[in-house]
DNA sequence: AAGGACACCAACCGCTGGATA
DNA sequence: TTATCCAGCGGTTGGTGTCCT
């Protein structure tokens, strides 16, 4: 067994805000050397830093690839799509968004969209109407969350916007609560049975057919804990054809050599996969390798 | 004009998984 | 096999400029 040395001893190390003169010192070494090993470069650079800091200021702000320009609308729009899709994963988000680092998509999420759709009445967790929510959720008090941080109790201009050719736009706000319900339209992209049936391949293939109610994951929690449906009998079809996996309570068509499960017998762990899956149909570039079927 | 509140963003903190000795 | 390091990641916060009263 052995063991590395530190790469720094952070109790001495220089912290805050980065001068010009580091700067130049992390972009010289990098022109000469390249990026390595992180925890080499203060030493190598002549730097009161730790390696840590160095690579953050390299990534963050120092690359030559950064645009450092604001967000444009359809900028905007990606990053709403995919936070709806896939959640906080800045960094995922920030590699559709050429010249934009997680940081930069992570702050303008935490200091303006997630602002935009609430003042447009709308979660920014579950991207749903805060109407939809209260009538999921029944009287919840208070529900339309607030900054945690007492400092960032921020004030709230009236913003209103709307979707118009996959972009946000600004609109009169008589159309506000319209424009809520159509941006929180799933576009899940379904695949459709008896169409695809027809192309299918001898590999192993999932088909989703989805549900037509939204996902919401109580509903699977209560399900699995009373081990029963919630939802109506025939309001989805997984099929997976030619699987060789095991799925627990799926009801298999050996005629077809696949497995028919209603949507109804699905449970909380399957029900993730599933909208794992959705969400590779709707974004296929972006989790590349990820399933495995 | 001044002070407080707000808005923004750079940087730090802590966690995690893979790599390594 | 185990302990540790390191890169990457998301959450959080400090500092500063701007706006409002």
């Amino acid at each position: 067994m052995g063991r590395r040395p530190p790469c720094c001893d952070k109790s001495h190390v220089q912290k805050g805000p980065w001068t010009a003169e580091e700067d130049a010192k992390i972009l010289a070494y990098v022109a000469s050397h390249g990026i390595g090993n992180w925890t080499l470069v203060p030493q190598k650079a002549g730097l009161n830093r730790c390696g840590k800091s160095c690579r953050l200021r390299w990534t963050n702000y120092l690359r030559p690839d950064l645009k450092h320009d604001s967000f444009t609308p359809h900028e905007e729009d990606i990053i709403l799509r995919y936070h709806q899709a896939i959640g906080s994963r800045w960094s995922l988000i920030a590699k559709q968004l050429p010249g934009i680092t997680d940081n930069d998509v992570k702050n303008h999420w935490n200091t303006k969209l997630k602002k935009k759709l609430t003042k447009m009445g709308i979660d920014p967790i579950t991207h749903k109407p805060f109407t939809q929510l209260l009538s999921d959720y029944g009287n919840i008090n208070d529900i339309i969350p607030r900054n945690t941080r007492p400092s960032d109790q921020r004030r709230q201009e009236p913003i209103n916007f709307s979707r118009t050719n996959n972009l946000l736009t600004m609109m009169d706000p008589f159309q506000e609560q319209h424009a809520a319900m159509n941006f929180v339209t799933p576009q899940f992209h379904v695949m459709n049975e008896a169409a695809s049936s027809s192309t299918s391949s001898p590999e192993s293939k999932v088909q989703v057919n989805l549900p037509s109610s939204p996902f919401i994951w109580s509903d699977y929690i209560v399900g699995d804990q009373e081990q029963e449906c919630s939802n109506e009998p025939g309001s989805g079809i997984l099929t997976i054809e030619g699987s060789t996996n095991a799925y627990n309570g799926l009801e298999v068509d050996r005629k077809k050599n696949s497995l028919n499960v209603a949507a109804t017998s699905v449970s909380f762990v399957e029900s993730i996969l599933k909208h794992d899956r959705e969400m590779q149909f709707e974004f296929p570039q972006l989790l590349d390798g990820y399933f495995e079927y």
